[in-house]
DNA sequence: CTAACTGTACTAGAACGGTTAATACAGTTG
DNA sequence: CAACTGTATTAACCGTTCTAGTACAGTTAG
């Protein structure tokens, strides 16, 4: 369900996160779906139950999912995080093509990634 | 020249690093144009030379730069370095859009990103 | 009701990376 | 020679990440 890389520099937590992230956000968990227990979750992946919690409550925090004490944590399908990520990556990929332009990329390989990414 | 965000949880050598990076990669430091040396950067953002050396040697190691003991570090007109950082920001871009579309972003949406800083 | 699950909270400490600090050495330049 | 340059090394400090252990309260199935 999630993958960890020790190899990367990022913190568990955050890969959690980017990971639960991307389940929910691009549908490959419902709303209202029920997420793996922090224990459950924890043990799976091998980590302390308190990093899980950290991740879960960060996400809570930006809406991605809620938690009921005693029942369990859930994706949520609100939508405002959903404009607050995808404003956060519209600038992230304006500044990319700032820089890939500086780097000589023409928009024809620009826009080739969209086609390309269209047949996914 | 560089301007450091302690805000920013990211390390200030690699804010050093992409700074200098940008400067190289868009030509406002010409290639062999000498870089200012490392005590003299540390003084003027007023943290220690160790930090400074640390981005200046790993950007050498990425064929950004090159240093002469005794004579300062230089600029590199290295296009294999501008290769390897195009294909990295290219495969960021690809993860962007992919993740932008599952939101819900729409095709001239993006294209409009293009047109955007066609003008910058 | 009980047992086993759930989220939540708190404290403490280990481990790691970033940064500073203080030197030292060798090559270059005027 | 004096003042600059890059480079190297060692130690220490500090904040963050992560682990560990424990506890409490709500939920749920038997």
């Amino acid at each position: 369900m999630i993958s960890l890389n020790y190899r990367d520099s990022r913190p568990i937590y955050e890969q959690i996160k980017d990971g639960l992230r991307k389940l929910i956000v691009t549908g490959a968990m419902a709303p209202d779906e029920k997420l793996p227990s922090v224990r459950a979750l924890a043990t799976q992946l091998s980590i302390n139950p308190n990093t899980i919690q950290r991740a879960y409550n960060e996400l809570e925090g930006e809406g991605y999912i809620y938690s009921v004490p005693g029942k369990g944590s859930f994706a949520s399908g609100n939508m405002d995080a959903d404009a607050a990520r995808r404003k956060e990556l519209l600038t992230r990929v304006r500044e990319l093509v700032t820089e890939l332009r500086y780097l000589g990329v023409t928009d024809e390989e620009l826009l080739a990634i969209l086609k390309e990414e269209d047949k996914t």
